[in-house]
DNA sequence: CAAACATATGAACAGATATTTAATTGTTTA
DNA sequence: TAAACAATTAAATATCTGTTCATATGTTTG
């Protein structure tokens, strides 16, 4: 477990912060959030996604190339197709997290 | 709650996954990303936050302004100063929740 | 082996955005 | 009220990045 509190220092490099800013900035994009929103519950092709989503098979995979290189996906082959898959429950605990950010409602005190 | 499977149809619209990758998308910059952590435990000032990361003030005003508009960050005006404070506890789950993953070693099935 | 299918990669373009500089607004105090 | 301090805002720039188009790699099947 990484620590994230500021007041532990040695925690919170300059590294550990660059880290963490590229996994949120890969599903910065709504392009890349669907996908991987795709790949949560069972693993799926490529095409399938393109499909699903109405994006193009080349952006797909350049997307994928990155969330999978970031370890958010994992890729198995199955004959002509790779299928993607979540890596871990992290990612979705991540959504789900920041979706109950935007549930809290406006005016909570330190909720 | 707002539900992120996508086999909910009506949720995971449109509007919510747009939602959703404007929030992690503010978190994806590393600047940014430094000046919630730094409003994470207590209130601090804006000249505070632009020393103790040695980034202009006008460069920390201008990120605490889209962190304010998404509601991750409250402010409190105390004399001169103003104060921000991180929003709401699940801003720190997020940010936990994705270390977490940084912090699964690379080679697990479906941890 | 060639053709068809599925995915991946590279280069190029267009649009977005983080940062800087400069000026402005707001608050206190002398 | 003027000066000093703190924060915000606006405009401009330079960088980054999502997307497209074209091509290449890998896999199966005729």
């Amino acid at each position: 477990m990484i620590s994230v509190s500021s007041k532990l220092p040695g925690m919170d490099s300059e590294e550990n912060v660059s880290q963490l800013a590229d996994l949120f900035s890969l599903m910065g994009d709504t392009s890349r959030l669907r996908i991987i929103l795709c790949c949560l519950h069972e693993p799926i092709s490529v095409s399938d996604i393109a499909a699903q989503l109405a994006l193009s098979q080349s952006l797909v995979s350049h997307h994928l190339r990155l969330l999978k290189a970031a370890r958010m996906v994992r890729s198995e082959r199955r004959g002509k197709q790779v299928f993607y898959t979540a890596a871990d429950h992290h990612v979705q605990c991540v959504i789900e997290d920041m979706a109950a950010h935007i549930a809290e409602p406006a005016n909570t005190e330190h909720a």
